[in-house]
DNA sequence: CGGTAACCGAGACGGTACGTCTTGTCTTAGG
DNA sequence: CCTAAGACAAGACGTACCGTCTCGGTTACCG
């Protein structure tokens, strides 16, 4: 899709980043091009720190180190750390959450979950979450995690639901919203708070209850056939 | 209630916190005691910038200086930035979230998840999310929000939901933890993402969206009178 | 002379080097006390860091490592790198230029001119010198090194050729001033410049030129005689 | 004089500075020659720069700029800052002390003296005592002083003391050496130290005790007479 | 007259040092 | 023994220059 790759990185598109020699704008290039390579050993170092000590402890010197890079060569593409964080985390998680159409919706969705709960567990899923936790003191941060992970992934979600409803699998006059929020919240919570494991009988009962809420009643139906 | 006091501070439990000049443990109190109000003050000024900057900017010369406290004196008390952030954070929320039994299971949630929602939405709702953004980065943290704060009021949450499976206003075989989750892990997360206010319409349609999938199907018994 | 420790070191007169508890001003010592070794080390790290590589070359870093302290130490005592610079070379030379009194002022004069020519070859004159140097760049640096050092020295001097005139070995209308800038300055000069060893021939020739234009006419003497 | 160009420019003699199309090494000029305006913008801006803020201070991002030049146009040129600051300050300085034969000796080194006070009180001298002082801390830059400026001028003065000897104006058997220095030395040291200005008063007065120690004694020529 | 080699500007690059800030420990004097 | 004040070692912060490099583009020679 192509506007797929519109969200993933804000401070990357920068003069360098364009394979022309000439930007949009008419400017032509001057100077040294930014190196791409750079740009990516800094992304990994970040992301490999990310996920080894969290955000808090994320410190530009050792991304500078680890990296094999120069401070300044951080602070000329990035203003600061939690733009670097932001990038780092979100241009590795831009396109891992792809859902299929089975035909049945509960079960695309039973099956988005368990894709969520377990990209979640790993280390992507750890970085994603110190990020997350961040954006608590970060308002620049959480509007990042909202706008480039939450919405887009909300927006796919929506559409198996409304899909749903149009199939009869759904009740028309459903909550949507409070759908997508009673079967997403909970993987991200129980990560932070610690109190679940996010394996998949906690998924699929989270998808059994909150479905039960969401389709037709079957027994009534089943009582009226 | 006697229990109550025992989860909220774990670090305020030390020599001067005795009423007596002699401990438990017949060791007589030597030197000067402990000013309880430094203990207040400290605490405070450390509620107080939580509140208004977020725990990573929290600075322990800061707290010193607004509590007009010597450094060594909040160290001697609270071994890092972490345990005081938890107790100014969590001494603070201990006793605000009563519930009441109005007989109508449904009712009762309703309302704790108002209550719940509006506390997150005031002052002391942003220090307890940036405690909980930090456990992202530190188990300490996020076992004491898990301990001291979730678990006591999911089970306080829990005896509602049994409640009404004894009254039969929720379905016996129901899944009491995916709706414990259902019902506030969305609270928190919208705090933290920030795509939700926590207005009474949203927690209103999270109560309504669960207990459809909580309660006996109406239609059906209403099919099968 | 009691006199003498007031213009070695303008950035040490701070509250810790106080022997008593109580400053002049009456205020009352609070806190831990400066640490008396901590001066030393830094003085003598930024002494030998001076006098192996110049000013230019002087490091804060490198001061803070070898003396084993922290950065913020050294600018807690001293605003810059040149107040360090200045204290550690002038701590260092204050006392260490003494004259006496043989009864023949050119002989006095001509041990003086031996004693600081040698002073300035060795170490601390290397260090002395890239002070002077660098007091092009920097008035601060070129007062220090004037009031705490030359006029000092200059005074002394000046003491001798007036007990000259006293005993008629100097011409009443001589130009001290001049005379004393026709001696000092060739040693400084040339060690800045490089185009003379500071040797004794080098000194007594000096002395020998400039006595010639300072002592009464000994052929029109002879010859009046 | 054409032995005069040799010494005022070490690192301008290259290529380019050919008026030629080869090279005396018989290689052919290859390539697009080096812009003179721009050699000499470059050189201007470093002179500037000098005597605004000295040598310490100087930058070769400063130089750049204010050239309007990249920074590898100034490295291909220089290999350092020493080098540059040397040729920026020696190559403006090379003419400008011409020393005329009244006739009496003490007055033609008078008018040195004058000449050579005057010019260090201005701006040119300003860049060459910044260039002096560096000298403490650069072999490089010392030796370059000393052999672009100080040695051609003490050759010149030496044979105005040498024609002084010769005419009978001076002792034969004078130190001219160290006359020189008791001259010239105290010039730049006051300059640097800052204890005077450097006015006719003061160079006079200089002249008049050298000369002093010079001449053969007149009183006594006097009194032989 | 078209190649081509060196020039030119701009600016990215890996580093080093700057002067400041915070951390958690320590050492005082005094209550 | 506690308290307030503050010194201390350590180390990260974001900035400024260093001297080198790599670009796109220009200029003048030489074949």
């Amino acid at each position: 899709m192509a506007t797929r790759g519109m969200w993933y990185s804000n401070y990357m598109n920068n003069a360098a980043e364009n394979d022309g020699r000439v930007l949009a704008g008419g400017t032509p290039q001057r100077g040294r091009p930014r190196d791409p390579e750079t740009q990516q050993a800094i992304l990994n170092a970040t992301f490999d720190l990310l996920e080894e000590s969290g955000f808090a402890a994320l410190t530009m010197e050792a991304v500078a180190m680890r990296a094999g890079v120069g401070k300044p060569t951080i602070y000329r593409r990035w203003p600061d750390k939690a733009a670097l964080a932001t990038d780092a985390v979100l241009a590795g998680c831009a396109l891992c959450l792809a859902f299929e159409d089975t035909g049945d919706v509960q079960e695309d969705i039973r099956q988005q979950l368990r894709l969520v709960a377990n990209f979640l567990s790993g280390k992507r899923g750890a970085a994603l979450v110190t990020l997350l936790g961040s954006g608590a003191d970060c308002p620049v941060i959480a509007a990042a995690f909202r706008e480039r992970w939450l919405q887009p992934q909300r927006r796919e979600a929506r559409g198996v639901l409304e899909r749903g409803i149009a199939r009869r699998q759904v009740r028309p006059d459903a909550d949507l919203d409070a759908a997508l929020d009673a079967l997403h919240a909970p993987l991200y919570f129980a990560r932070l708070a610690g109190h679940h494991d996010l394996d998949i009988r906690f998924t699929d009962a989270l998808v059994a209850l909150v479905f039960r809420g969401l389709t037709p009643c079957p027994e009534a139906a089943l009582a009226l056939s």
